[in-house]
DNA sequence: GGCCAGTGTCTTTTT
DNA sequence: GACACTGGCC
């Protein structure tokens, strides 16, 4: 099976058959090959299929994995999953013992962080002091070293802790009581819990064990302590563990990744093969030069060489631009020169970013010049609010017990059941050791209630209870029924921009659920639905061959590739990150690096770094300094900052509203960034419902606009302020009539000259 | 009970 | 700048 088309070591590590694998894969050496070639080639030996679990980082990864090993082995199933969907399925099987129904539900960090709030408020404990967020995140941290609540509070009680330590020490076992009682597990416990019964229930630990008798897991170097647990525990009997990762790709420390499992792995299974893939076929040796002098300056690392065969490219560079309005612009015109000059696609084209915050003035040069773009981040999807209020009643539908969802949809849409009213049943129901929606269908007997909430309440109770009767057929007949019956559905007529944008959410909802409905088929559930829906990432609705431009974090970038690459924002307190220079803490910046050198061996043919003068941080602009990282890895220069980069003149004197942009930052730049109408989204660019924007720097009072409800208009007039304040009026031609928009929220395009 | 406006707080990366 | 929360008002 396996073809002459691999390296000695790449087949070495195909050809492995039993025994504990570990494949130290550098970047670009082909990596993916290898694990779906040595899956086809066990199944070649005769192991099946349900045999073999793959276990990967990313749903996208997993979804291409499962492709590739379709088409080596057309028709048959095995496990292809990431960690949490894994550990979610056994849990659904063998929850009970850890005291969950099958149909538990997943809460999301806004719901942790509520019932936190909750449990800090039953507590006496002053949330100011001790934030909701910073507890969660203490929760998180110490899950993820699969420390139960009661071992924390025994340790605590040891050695005397800090203040944050208490809280944690009062506040773990209650909230995690709580998960209990709703019925459901943060991100976390999905891992936790199943780690844990594995370490307490040998007979189930067996009949995993024999169950998945070849395990893969990619990206090793991303493993935590709980997930380390988790494979190992599955390869006492078979031990036929193979890891493949990347040490100086670990970028994940921060929520409890730990290189140190690398190590751990050869000496828990001390008869490992260790493979190392070291040629690397995706880069020019320029880029892998670049690369490799960065990631020498790790101090911990396991020391590999870096080497192709490919052909050189041009040289990487690193452009330095006036501000982050300016890089942006420079960018997309670009790309745009490019693809018009006919050597590149869109597709081509990824830019990468430290944070999510700066992906906002991308966007907008994208928008403007009329590139398409795709982006992996930002407001995902799924936390839209109206989305997590359709989703919420699905989870109370599908979990009774689900508190937080509850508590999210009793009052939305509005009826008359206020704070007081909710205060007092969770009151009552709390006391009587009752899920919420039991205790509002008998609110009569709550006491202190009003005529008017009791009523209220039981209808609401009732009406989840027709919403669940109804709930086993296919789920997006559920949604539309939900939608029907509550405010989603009613005031049709006469909307605001916003309204019209969560309409048309909802209808992406509902068709991602008809297509849940479709693809599942008879396995299909409300359950799965929903799980579906928790555990959705931002990478998700990235195609790379879309024609568009991606962009992304650089955390998001792990595993991806492209032909040419921009990093943007290469400076001091970005990357590194400043919260990683706050307190000197080497491993800190060290992953910074590794972060870095992520990005930058993404691509294959063209790097571009930038970095600008001045940057806005905080709604602020401010003078940056340079990565320190650039003094660590070579580069060619180039200064963009006085028109001779690589964009057209012409771009720049088109912008005469922005004559007054090299000077300080004045309150009418403000405000004409503010007033930006809504960009397009990358969701919307996929589904082919919307042309990128040709989006202007801000309305006229007599400029002709269209707006896709109303058709042409002129701007009537425009109110004072800023922001979010600032409205446009405008009169539209068809019938007369006039409307009211907020400038920055609103889908109005100027008509005519640019 | 619901709505608005004004204020205060916090800003990494993700399941 | 964005959002959560509060307080005041209808």
């Amino acid at each position: 099976m396996a073809g002459d088309d691999l390296t000695p070591s790449q087949r070495a590590a195909v050809e492995h058959y039993e025994g504990p694998l570990l494949v130290l894969a550098g970047p670009g050496s082909g990596k993916t090959r290898v694990i779906t070639r040595r899956i086809a080639r066990l199944v070649d030996r005769g192991v099946s299929p349900w045999e073999i679990l793959a276990i990967t980082f990313t749903n996208k990864a997993a979804r291409e994995m499962a492709e590739r090993v379709e088409r080596l082995l057309p028709g048959r199933r095995m496990w292809v999953t990431t960690f949490h969907k894994f550990c979610a399925r056994l849990l659904r099987e063998r929850g009970e013992a850890v005291g969950l129904q099958p149909n538990f539900s997943i809460f999301d960090t806004s719901d942790q962080q509520r019932l936190l709030k909750q449990v800090l408020h039953d507590e006496d404990i002053d949330a100011t002091h001790f934030p909701p967020n910073k507890i969660g995140w203490q929760i998180s941290q110490v899950k993820n070293e699969l420390i139960t609540p009661e071992t924390f509070k025994a340790r605590f009680e040891e050695r005397v802790g800090n203040h944050m330590e208490a809280v944690v020490a009062r506040v773990y076992p209650k909230y995690q009581q709580r998960l209990i009682e709703a019925n459901a597990v943060d991100f976390d416990d999905l891992l936790v819990h199943v780690a844990l019964l594995l370490q307490e229930q040998d007979d189930l630990r067996a009949e995993w064990d024999q169950r998945f008798r070849y395990i893969l897991v990619d990206e090793y170097q991303d493993t935590n302590r709980a997930q380390y647990q988790i494979v190992a525990a599955l390869s006492q009997i078979n031990a036929n563990l193979c890891a493949t990762g990347d040490p100086d790709q670990s970028i994940y420390g921060w929520r409890g990744a730990q290189i140190e499992n690398i190590l751990r792995f050869e000496r828990d299974f001390p008869s490992v093969a260790v493979i190392r893939l070291e040629e690397n076929f995706r880069s020019t040796p320029e880029i892998l030069r670049t690369a490799d002098a960065l990631i020498a300056h790790n101090k911990q690392r396991k020391v590999k060489v870096l080497r192709t065969d490919n052909p050189s490219g041009p040289e990487v560079e690193l452009r330095l631009f006036l501000n982050g309005r300016e890089e942006a612009e420079g960018i997309a015109a670009d790309i745009r020169r490019q693809v018009e000059d006919g050597d590149r696609r869109w597709s081509d084209f990824a830019v990468f970013y430290r944070v999510n915050a700066l992906s906002r003035s991308l966007e907008t040069a994208m928008a403007r010049a009329r590139v398409p773009y795709q982006v992996a981040a930002g407001v995902a999807f799924y936390e839209r609010s109206e989305v997590k209020d359709l989703i919420g009643y699905l989870r109370i539908i599908d979990n009774h017990r689900d508190r937080m969802a509850f508590l999210r949809v009793v009052n939305t849409p509005p009826r008359g059941i206020g704070k007081t009213t909710v205060d007092k049943l969770m009151k009552w129901a709390d006391s009587a050791s009752v899920p919420l929606l039991d205790a509002a269908r008998c609110a009569d007997q709550i006491p202190g209630l009003s005529k008017r909430a009791v009523t209220a309440l039981q209808q609401f109770a009732g009406l989840i209870d027709e919403f669940a009767a109804k709930s086993y057929g296919p789920v997006a007949e559920t949604l539309v029924e939900i939608v029907s019956r509550t405010r989603y559905g009613h005031d049709a007529a006469l909307q605001s921009e916003e309204d019209l944008q969560k309409k048309s959410n909802v209808d992406e909802l509902i068709s991602a659920a008809r297509h849940y409905d479709e693809v599942g088929g008879d396995e299909s559930s409300l359950g799965g639905f929903l799980e579906t829906a928790s555990l959705a990432q931002d990478l998700d609705g990235i195609e790379t061959d879309l024609g568009a431009v991606t962009l992304m974090t650089l955390h998001a970038a792990k595993g991806l590739e492209f032909p040419c690459v921009y990093i943007i924002g290469v400076e001091q307190n970005l990357i590194p990150h400043e919260r990683s220079l706050r307190n000197y803490e080497p491993k800190e910046i060290e992953e910074e690096r590794r972060l870095l050198f992520v990005g930058i061996t993404r691509a294959e043919q063209h790097l571009v770094m930038t970095h600008t003068c001045r940057r806005d941080v905080h709604g602020r602009e401010l003078s940056t300094i340079p990565s320190d990282f650039l003094n660590e890895m070579p580069y060619t220069n180039v200064d963009c900052t006085r028109g001779s980069g690589s964009w057209s003149p012409e771009e720049e004197s088109q912008e005469v509203d922005m004559d007054d942009r090299l000077a300080a930052p004045s309150p009418k730049f403000a405000a004409l960034k503010s007033i930006l109408p809504r960009l397009t989204t990358g969701a919307a660019l996929e589904a082919g419902t919307t042309r990128p924007a040709d989006v202007p720097l801000g309305f006229r009072v007599g400029m002709t606009v269209r707006h896709p409800r109303y058709g042409l208009g002129t701007v009537i007039e425009m109110s004072d302020g800023y922001a979010r304040n600032r409205t446009v009026r405008v009169e539209f031609t068809d019938d007369g009539r006039q409307e009211s928009f907020i400038a920055s929220k609103c889908p109005l395009q100027p008509v005519g000259l640019r």
